[in-house]
RNA sequence: GCGUCGGUAACUCAGUUGGAUAGAGUGUCUGCCUUCUAAGCAGGAUGUCGCGGGUUCGAGCCCCGCCCGACGCACCA
């Protein structure tokens, strides 16, 4: 049960009874809310103000008439009118009962009602090597994401795309080449060719071929040496990769190759179905006429910079047959280019058919996290979802501003070259995951975050995991406490509530904030923000510490009925806490 | 030049439903450990919500213009 919604159904009718059909012209309007603490009331709406107008009468006179109707609801103790708020207050028996139904409902109390399925892609590094540490962001948000919308009700599938075709896996190839002859003893004091990877990562590789083959491949050509380790090097690379994702506790439902969507042939299903598509564009003289979506032409020379000399050379060679996707219609600066003029195929269009096949797999909703860098790509991702599905699937495009790395509060860069490359497997082994985990997730995803490389591992104060977890901490340490002073373990019975000090204002707002955990968990899953669930969790805990620093005693030596009602009290925390967390990916610490 | 995201206390950020006196943490000042773990609690001080207009009974939130910052702007991935 939900307390607040059971409220909201109840004076909806109320009021829908007193407006008649006048009600539907400001029903949006109408809110419902918890009121500031001093307000001392446990709900409260604004209807009255909002039905002034249709009804043609003060506030005042309005929220009487539904407050004398509402006086009768069973749970409702008192109402008062301030303002032009209706303000109520729930009867003690009320609260007790909902309280008691947290704790029988345990881990699926605020568990939302099934809905849509959703197919959430994260991350999907180039694997070319290990995670480092930019991808943090992305893997702690898709993770906490994941957990999030599965518990308000969503049916998650989580995926990543492994861009194993194009030019980075020649790098790729070319870089463990050169690592395998050295590991034959070759090229040793060589430095790095231009271009390839560096870092000690490839080494392994380099040596287990060796092992296996000896130097039967030291001269091997390229592209033929591409063939014969490819799959073997990205196979390599992705445990690298499934390795860093699972030390954060994460495991993705399906790993999607793009090299099998280009070999499938799925690129050209994907542009046979969007041919026939006609959009209507309109001119400068506001003239209007139907095109085709995918066209062929010739691309402009690059915006708001000149051309460099590689890209002039191309220029010159382009025969003008392009196939051009008409992304500018979806607000897109410009068109993109799905084929070249040679035939080969982009990037783009691999994501085409990608995002066809996510679409055919039946996927209401797309959710994809990008960082922000990558923010000039969603217009023609999305316009492009819509024309692949006629407007039947969204594409959500989820940016993250990036993270950026402070060392000692100097700005780090990292650079390739230099080899100061900060790996996520480093990371994770100096710091506690769960620590990173409600650090990241404490902000925005909108709001840039600064990484201070020293100070991560330091105990700092502005981490908030410390307060809530500790707030954890005491809830466990309190049922061991009633353990060793009553001799027995709390076991959790209904007449537990009967000494509940209900008429406290901060037992009052404690149990308020519990009954707002299921509105809330759909209005962060709503807004695809974890971050709103550590703010949550801040004013729980914070809730449930000056509850501990006041007079009220939760173990009575002497009164063990209030002790019983203030554990009971402490279970039901406990139970948000420990499942506020869990939408984050987060352990509960029983012991600090 | 265009696009996306930001600008709220000294600092880091909430304020995602337009609603009650704009909040929290850090830092700072004052109290609280013989008592359920003080990684905590209680109290004080701290604001041109970037600037200017508009809509509204009511704007930090919506609309328009401007300023500042981050990121991105061929067919790379």
């Amino acid at each position: 049960m939900d307390i607040f919604k059971q409220t909201e159904t109840d004076l909806l009718a109320i009021i829908a009874e007193y407006v008649g059909d006048d009600l539907r012209l400001v029903k949006d309007k109408i809110k419902f809310s918890v009121p500031p603490a001093k307000m001392s009331a446990d709900y409260s709406t604004n209807a009255a103000m909002v039905l002034a107008k249709v009804k043609k009468q003060a506030p005042p006179v309005i929220a009487q008439a539904i407050a004398s109707q509402a006086q009768s609801i069973q749970y409702v103790n008192n109402i008062d009118i301030v303002g032009g708020y209706i303000n109520i207050n729930y009867t003690k028996d009320a609260w007790k009962k909902f309280l008691g139904e947290i704790i029988l409902a345990g881990d699926h109390f605020g568990d939302g009602q099934p809905r849509e399925r959703v197919l959430l892609e994260f991350i999907s590094a180039n694997p070319t090597g290990p995670l480092h540490i930019g991808h943090t962001r992305g893997a702690i948000l898709g993770l906490a994401l994941d957990k999030l919308l599965t518990k308000a009700g969503y049916q998650v599938t989580t995926e990543y795309y492994i861009n194993d075709y194009g030019v980075q896996i020649h790098t790729l190839l070319r870089s463990i080449h050169f690592r395998y002859r050295q590991a034959c003893g070759l090229d040793v004091n060589t430095p790095l060719p231009a271009g390839c990877y560096p870092g000690d990562y490839l080494l392994p590789l380099a040596a287990s071929l060796q092992k296996k083959y000896g130097d039967r491949y030291i001269n091997c050509p390229e592209t033929e040496f591409y063939k014969r380790f490819k799959d073997e090097a990205v196979d390599a690379m992705m445990t690298l990769i499934r390795q860093d994702v699972a030390d954060l506790g994460l495991t993705y439902d399906n790993f999607v190759s793009e090299t099998k969507i280009v070999e499938s042939g799925a690129i050209d299903q994907a542009l046979s179905f969007l041919a026939p598509k006609k959009v209507t564009i309109s001119d400068a003289e506001g003239q209007t006429q139907e095109v085709d979506l995918l066209y062929q032409g010739k691309l402009d020379a690059p915006l708001g910079r000149p051309a460099n000399e590689q890209e002039q050379e191309d220029s010159r060679h382009d025969t003008g047959c392009q196939t051009l996707f008409r992304s500018s219609v979806f607000g897109d600066d410009r068109d993109r280019v799905v084929k070249r003029s040679d035939g080969s195929t982009t990037y783009f269009a691999s994501d085409i058919a990608y995002h066809y096949d996510k679409i055919q797999r039946g996927y209401p909703i797309l959710i994809n996290l990008f960082g922000a860098d990558h923010g000039g790509y969603v217009k023609r991702l999305t316009g492009v979802v819509r024309a692949l599905s006629d407007d039947q699937t969204r594409l959500e495009v989820q940016l993250m501003q990036l993270v950026k790395l402070e060392k000692n509060g100097q700005p780090f860069k990292m650079s390739k070259r230099a080899g100061n490359f900060v790996l996520l497997s480093d990371v994770v082994k100096q710091v506690d995951t769960d620590e990173l985990k409600l650090f990241i997730l404490s902000k925005s995803a909108d709001t840039p975050m600064t990484f201070d490389l020293v100070k991560v591992k330091q105990k700092s104060q502005d981490n908030p995991v410390y307060y809530i977890q500790y707030a954890c901490t005491r809830t466990f340490s309190l049922q061991r406490k009633y353990q060793s002073v009553f001799g027995a373990d709390y076991i959790y019975q209904s007449t537990d509530w009967a000494d509940l000090p209900l008429e406290h204002p901060l037992i009052r707002q404690l149990a308020s904030k519990l009954a707002r955990y299921p509105s809330l968990i759909q209005q962060a899953a709503r807004h695809r923000a974890p971050y709103i669930v550590v703010t949550y969790l801040q004013e729980l805990a914070s809730l449930f510490h000056s509850v501990w620093g006041t007079q009220l005693k939760f173990i009575d030596t002497n009164n063990q009925p209030r002790s019983q009602a203030m554990l009971a009290l402490t279970t039901s925390v406990q139970t948000v806490l420990v499942s506020a967390l869990a939408c984050l990916g987060i352990k509960p610490k029983q012991e600090m």
